[in-house]
RNA sequence: GCGGUAUUGGUGAAGUGGUUAACACAUCGGUUUGUGGUACCGACACACGUGGGUUCGAUUCCCACAUACCGCCCCA
């Protein structure tokens, strides 16, 4: 084996591509009817536009970018996430304009790229599908983004999903809440695991997330969010919990769920499922929040911003093989016995695709026996058999694969007879 | 970035320091020459991830590297 595909890469072969197209259209379909459109950012930025958006304390951005300096010297990443080129591009296209409505709804899926070591389930080159919606702030904005996700899932048939929603508050909650957990946690500033101790110094909420044994003795008595609220954050929160009762959405407050980006206030969210695919462990197939300080730390005007992310590698292998539609089959396979047979299929093969037809036939100039063989594997529905005698009588013999009933027919009219037989 | 396990044909795999690397599936061909799904017969590894080393000799032992999987970290 000469060339392997680098490390963390996939290829996505076409029994797996269908499954793909399948979920990007469920995608396309649930999201349209929210009326999300698709966006199409680039796959590289500027490298400034993810270290600016998910700040440089995230260790996606510290250790995990893959970033470069093309030929004229530009600082380059591969996208590590899409809410970052999204909003760029809702900045540089001045989509705050007046002339766009609000909120200014978009959803994308490609490829992310992440220097991480590969697991399963985790690729270095992964592929997205998200929605963003800029400019309301409404907390009913919030319960439709979780609602939209919720119907994408469900459609594709996942099962067991658990819905963990919290809360970060404004900026004042948040800054008072920070305040409140470097009190606590500095007096155990030695016990903390040496990941937490520069936690501590650069983003203490993260050290509530740190899966770190001794850390979460500690982090078991750390203070809550939920009492950091100031009045606006505290109603925000409770008036987001009754429109999802609303909405018969089943939801656990999680207090201690942080975000790894740093851009994110009030509402955050994940979805999490537990799947034998995962060994039954309860992993996140959907993440998202609430960015309103995002437009403007890239450059627009203050705008408040929501959306989610959910991982497609993930997402794949909750799929059940009942839940895909069925593959289709092929209509005719087109049998040839002989050289003028041989010409003739060409033109016949082409009359029947442009008159709708699935239709294909043997290449390498095997024997009848052999053709039929193939037509067999390949499911076809009918078989079109053409040798010298059909030919100088201008007619073709169909055969019922499943039934093994065989006519003769006009060729010149073949498509048509195809049709008066399928009824 | 750290630790562990693995790497044999198109696929699933067995196996050994030494003349021909099991078995199964798939594929291809044949069983009287213009017809499928069954049965029977036959064919099918430049050789055993890559590069070194040990050895008279290595696919089998050692080392390095690559990749995959698992755990940590982190995350979708």
């Amino acid at each position: 084996m000469r060339y392997q595909k680098p490390k963390g890469t996939m290829d996505i072969l076409p029994g797996e591509s269908r499954k793909w197209q399948y979920v990007e259209s469920i995608a396309q379909d649930t999201f349209n009817k929210y009326r999300f459109s698709e966006i199409r950012t680039p796959i590289f930025e500027s490298y400034d536009v993810f270290e600016r958006s998910s700040g440089d304390t995230s260790d996606i951005v510290s250790k995990e970018m893959y970033d470069f300096h093309d030929k004229g010297d530009r600082h380059i990443a591969l996208r590590p996430e899409g809410t970052a080129g999204v909003v760029r591009a809702y900045v540089e296209n001045k989509l705050y304009g007046p002339e766009n409505i609000k909120p200014y709804k978009v959803w994308y899926k490609g490829p992310m790229f992440r220097y991480e070591r590969p697991q399963s389930g985790r690729q270095r080159q992964f592929h997205q599908i998200g929605l963003e919606a800029f400019g309301s702030d409404s907390p009913e904005l919030d319960a439709e983004i979780i609602s939209v996700g919720l119907e994408f899932l469900n459609r594709l048939g996942i099962k067991n999903l658990k819905v963990a929603i919290n809360t970060l508050g404004d900026p004042e909650s948040r800054a008072n809440y920070h305040q409140a957990l470097v009190d606590y946690f500095t007096p155990f500033k030695d016990e903390l695991s040496d990941d937490s101790k520069v936690r501590l110094e650069k983003n203490p909420l993260r050290i509530l997330d740190s899966k770190d044994k001794g850390d979460k003795k500690i982090v078991a008595n750390a203070p809550s969010i939920l009492d950091y609220l100031n009045d606006p954050s505290q109603k925000r929160f409770d008036y987001l919990k009754d429109l999802l009762d609303d909405l018969d959405i089943n939801y656990e407050v999680d207090s201690t769920m942080v975000r790894g980006l740093d851009y994110y206030n009030h509402t955050i969210f994940e979805f999490m499922v537990t799947d034998p695919a995962f060994d039954n462990k309860e992993i996140t197939v959907l993440a998202g929040g609430r960015y309103n300080g995002l437009v403007e730390e890239l450059g627009g005007p203050e705008t408040p911003g929501i959306g989610f992310g959910l991982g497609v590698e993930r997402l794949m292998m909750l799929l059940k093989d009942e839940d895909l539609p069925s593959e289709s089959d092929l209509d005719v396979y087109l049998v040839t016995i002989g050289e003028k047979a041989e010409r003739a299929s060409v033109k016949i093969l082409s009359d029947l695709r442009r008159a709708g037809f699935s239709a294909d036939k043997d290449y390498l100039q095997r024997k009848i026996k052999a053709q039929f063989k193939t037509a067999n594997n390949l499911n076809a529905k009918y078989t079109v058999t053409i040798g010298d005698s059909e030919l100088e009588n201008s007619t073709a013999n169909v055969k019922n694969m499943a039934t093994g009933e065989q006519v003769s027919v006009s060729l010149t009219n073949l498509a048509d007879e195809l049709k008066k037989i399928e009824g």
